[in-house]
DNA sequence: TCTTCTTTTACGGATTCCCGTAAGTATATC
DNA sequence: GATATACTTACGGGAATCCGTAAAAGAAGA
């Protein structure tokens, strides 16, 4: 069991729930934030007064207000709290989809779980905190197929960046000047085409129209 | 007060918070389920019982799962239930952002009240019970901004045809031949030209790309 | 019916984009 | 230093788009 566990959840109706997962699960000595710097400084005054959090519970993206955070991530809110407290135990809640992200969750930040904010996310919440209790990992089971399968094509930076210019107003001939001001490296017009058309190739598209729709679609721009 | 309210939301950490809104704001008479199909169910047996809900919640997006659905989205699940039952009041508590969809839900659906799924959801969802209580709508405050905003141009029938022909890949030269098998009037490559210009014209926009990126943010395709 | 006005279509030149080829550049290997 | 390889850039012809103008087709009113 948890001695003391931390939420970090922007959304008031899932920071409710969350708390609500742990109460039933038996943990009631659980605190809750809203914003990731106010997470970070409770981790941060738990370590200094000997009472540190075994478990950190947060969302990925944390929407802006009109309080100006440094920290406005999960991904960074982890990055940081790793830093103070490596061996706490981390749990993402999110409504991240992405095969690849949260791959790199796993990989990179060494979670201990992600449960996606879907159908049965509460029971799934459950399961996890179990499997954490137990030295296990834990994986939505709506993701643990879709990992591998997710992206069809994985745009690089330089995709993103191309795309991005376009959907400005940039035109396609003036897009090497904009790479040139911003020191990108491959600038001329050719590796621009040669690239676009590359993508349009790749996921079978006829237009940068296509293209366009197709990343406003899946969220990469 | 709600005599009888019915939540239809898929989503197990939403429905426990919404649930919890409505007994905090002292309604204790609600049903929940966690689809559409069920949702009609109970609506259409209530009527017939003499028992009628007066108030329905809904998500817009439900995931698909291994139980096959006949209605899928809450759009539709709403259209279903006011052929029903008219008078019902509807709130929808959804993630969705975009002016244009939510400006729709009001003008097409006569929804009483829309709540974003965002930081103070829970507190807006609470006002919002209460307005459509006073027979008053509700919108939440950060979308009351971006509802006229999306308003700066208003897009016609024939407009988001050509869009969405161009964001399914159709070359801008081939619109004509589209547009005469869907016996649609203007028809020539000129008018698709013109029309397509006096977009970009209007919005200031630079290139087609940049249209189609707009209009994948406001939701109009 | 004829005129007037609006909308749609047709056409042509300028620009931009597409696409293949060739030349240049960098790096690594021997 | 020479060679091979991969990557980037330059160039040119053809296709598509952009944009203005003019002709054609409808629609409305006298």
């Amino acid at each position: 069991m948890f001695k003391k566990v931390l939420i970090a959840e922007d959304h008031e109706s899932s920071n409710i729930s969350i708390r609500k997962a742990l109460e039933d699960f038996g943990c009631l000595n659980n605190d809750y934030v809203y914003y990731c710097d106010d997470a970070l400084k409770r981790i941060n005054h738990a370590l200094k007064t000997g009472n540190e959090y075994d478990l950190l519970i947060t969302d990925l993206s944390f929407e802006e207000d009109e309080i100006p955070q440094t920290i406005d991530t999960g991904t960074e809110l982890i990055k940081a709290v790793k830093e103070l407290q490596p061996n706490i135990k981390v749990l993402v809640f999110s409504a991240e989809s992405k095969g690849a992200i949260i791959d790199n969750l796993f990989k990179e930040l060494n979670i201990n779980a992600f449960v996606r904010k879907a159908r049965r996310d509460v029971t799934e919440l459950k399961q996890a905190f179990d499997a954490i209790c137990n030295q296990k990992t834990y994986l939505s089971a709506s993701l643990r197929r879709s990992i591998q399968y997710s992206n069809a094509y994985e745009f690089k930076e330089f995709d993103i960046i191309l795309i991005s210019l376009l959907s400005k107003g940039v035109l396609q001939k003036d897009i090497p000047t904009h790479l040139q001001e911003k020191k990108i490296k491959p600038s001329g017009l050719s590796s621009v085409e040669k690239r676009l058309n590359y993508m349009k190739e790749v996921l079978s598209f006829n237009n940068n129209e296509q293209l366009i729709a197709f990343c406003k679609d899946i969220g990469v721009i």
